[in-house]
RNA sequence: GGCUCAGUAGUUCAACUGGAUAGAAUAUCAGAUUUCGGCUCUGAGGGUUGGAGGUUCGAAUCCUCCCUGGGCCA
């Protein structure tokens, strides 16, 4: 059992004993370096309902504690009571532990899923900086759910249809129809991308000729020829006409291959897609269920409003007069969707920016509203900008950075400080360039993910690849070196025989380790991944702090420093496990 | 204008979601070491948590009002 846990449990059934009471929360922390002791538990909480002062409480639960083995010693410092636990527990989580390679996720599954929707780019353009911290937050905080014992679906809403493919449709038969993205050899994204632009200039060059024939720019906009031929596409796909919509499947099908490359070189993966061509016509039939219900409204014009004026927000429509959805009926529609073809979803939720803040609030209300059971249990992932220090790096068009652009740029300066280190040598060029974009891509990760969602990040290239200070490289050198000390090293020497007084450093690792699991719960229950980033800095910080302590690790190999070594693995299976929850993964040299 | 999110060492981020003297890294400075002002160790300085009130045993965290920046909505 987890050292924690019995603290905990221990301490619930003192209260039971020497109170008669159920404590509402059990408030535990590290004790602080400063004083004496490994856990400590608040005893403020419990004063008014006990109506006796801190330190009485403090010492009726400390004596308990002692006289029932659970702890060697304590002490009390204003209303903190600091717990000295024994080296007997540690070493029994310790060995319950050693040798599981799972270490830290949770062997129970829950009967109801989360389904957890990512990325949701739209077809008309490559996948750029945002998408990756979209991707590396809905992918992580899956993982995370996974880990602390809930079944996940991961799955993304890709808007592929409207005026924006559109464009890139017009543009292609304008320029283009007899390339592919094979004929040119341009990543499929890419290729419908470029049309986009081409769609985009030539928009503007109209524009100009009109508004120099005398047309108002307003005008101008409206009415540019190869827009409104893109409108007329647009009416077309809606109706079916067959040579368009084969057209849109051609052109969505290159973007889709290219996007799987984008995400296979991210390390991310879906276990389902839903594309808004399928779903933009769901929904409506709620909207008469609310009618009925008295949930919505009907305006004179015919259109259909939700009053959420006495939650604190504004009206909101939710069909239009003409009896079209809009955006907000279609996720409305979209989500029921999602439970009927996954009927044990009890939860959602959904990574987007956080200029949707206000939609998402609304949708949430409305479903809530309209009485779906689930609904209680949506959740939008929202998160800030990314930022570039200089906006120098490679960019497309105007502060835009390519996600693949950047990926490689990663890889490519983790390889130029790895050849300056030349650890690498005599491994296979394969070998080399694996590490190389696990350093590379691992960098990237750990830097965007370490940062609360909810702020905007400031994202340098350099600083993050760093083998210095809080990045992902440096907890990779970390790993890297524990393997190589493992190495070589017969573990079946003496499994049994450990010293049996632990000191200081060892214990603090050991706490370290034991943490693991509740981090994870609290980054599931946050939904913030940067709690296990941080956490396993910490931990690598713990264990050099250890491994530096140890005289010379080589006399290691006698009989009784065979703790130590184990000990080394586990933070080694600790490190990968954590770091595997971030998408990042480790090598045995660098 | 209304709503909303953020504001923490020079910089980039933490602070177990209300707990003890707000912590790391990086940059800076001072020592040690040496082939070098570059690498590595050791240490130091650096904070009115944007500001002002309030809530309580206790506030970076919760409430109110301002300031700055971002974003939505008209």
């Amino acid at each position: 059992m987890y050292i924690q846990e019995f603290i905990e449990k221990s301490i619930k059934s003192s209260f039971d004993k020497i109170f008669q009471m159920n404590p509402k929360t059990i408030e535990l922390q590290q004790t602080k370096k400063e004083f004496e002791g490994d856990i400590t538990l608040v005893v403020f909480p419990y004063v008014k309902e006990l109506k006796m002062s801190p330190k009485e409480i403090a010492e009726k639960i400390g004596d308990y504690l002692v006289e029932t083995n659970s702890i060697v010693s304590y002490n009390v410092v204003s209303g903190f009571l600091n717990l000295s636990i024994s080296d007997d527990h540690y070493l029994h989580f310790f060995n319950s532990v050693k040798d599981n390679s799972e270490y830290g996720y949770s062997n129970t599954i829950s009967n109801d899923a989360v389904m957890v929707e990512y990325s949701s780019p739209n077809t008309n353009k490559p996948l750029h900086l945002g998408h990756i911290r979209n991707n590396l937050l809905g992918y992580s905080m899956s993982e995370i759910y996974k880990a602390s014992g809930t079944k996940v679906y991961k799955t993304q809403i890709i808007n592929d249809r409207g005026i924006h493919i559109c464009k890139s449709m017009i543009a292609w038969l304008e320029y283009g129809n007899s390339e592919t993205p094979t004929s040119t050899n341009t990543k499929g994204d890419k290729f419908v991308g470029d049309y986009y632009i081409k769609f985009d200039k030539e928009y503007k060059i109209q524009i100009e000729e009109l508004v120099k024939n005398g047309c108002s720019e307003e005008d101008a906009k409206q009415n540019a020829p190869i827009l409104l031929r893109a409108k007329e596409m647009l009416i077309k796909w809606e109706s079916g006409d067959r040579a368009v919509v084969e057209l849109w499947k051609k052109m969505n099908s290159w973007v889709y291959e290219g996007f799987e490359e984008t995400y296979k070189n991210l390390g991310v993966d879906f276990d389902s897609y839903y594309y808004e061509s399928d779903t933009y016509l769901l929904g409506k039939e709620f909207i008469s269920t609310g009618l009925k219900s008295g949930v919505f409204y009907k305006k004179d014009d015919g259109s259909v409003w939700c009053d959420l004026t006495d939650d604190g927000l504004d009206e909101k429509i939710v069909l239009r007069a003409d009896g079209t959805a809009v955006y907000m009926t279609q996720d409305i529609g979209t989500a029921v969707q999602r439970v009927k073809d996954y009927p044990d979803v009890n939860s959602m939720v959904y990574t987007v920016g956080n200029e949707q803040d206000y939609h998402f609030k609304v949708l949430f209300l409305i479903l809530k509203k309209l009485g779906f059971s689930w609904s209680e249990n949506l959740f939008h992932l929202s998160y800030g900008m990314v930022d570039l220090p200089s906006g120098k790096m490679k960019s497309r068009e105007g502060t835009v950075v390519d996600a693949d652009d950047l990926m490689i740029e990663m890889t490519n300066t983790a390889k130029e400080i790895s050849q300056n280190l030349g650890k690498l040598e005599g491994l296979s060029d394969d070998e080399k360039n694996n590490i190389y974009k696990t350093v590379g891509l691992g960098a990237l990760k750990y830097y965007i993910l370490k940062v609360d969602p909810k702020k905007r990040i400031l994202f340098d290239p350099k600083e993050s690849v760093d083998f210095q200070g809080n990045t992902a490289s440096f907890i990779q050198y970390s790993y890297a070196r524990i393997q190589s000390v493992l190495n070589g090293i017969n573990f079946e020497l003496s499994k049994d025989k450990y010293d049996r007084k632990l000191e200081e450093k060892e214990k603090e690792l050991i706490k370290q380790i034991d943490l693991f699991p509740s981090v994870i719960r609290g980054a599931a229950s946050s939904h913030n991944p940067g709690l296990v980033a941080n956490y396993v800095y910490d931990l690598v910080k713990s264990f050099n702090s250890f491994y530096q302590s140890l005289p010379i690790l080589k006399s290691a190999f006698e009989d009784k420093k065979t703790f130590r070594i184990e000990l080394s693995k586990l933070v080694g299976i600790t490190i990968k496990n954590a770091l595997s929850l971030l998408g990042i993964g480790v090598v045995d040299r660098m």
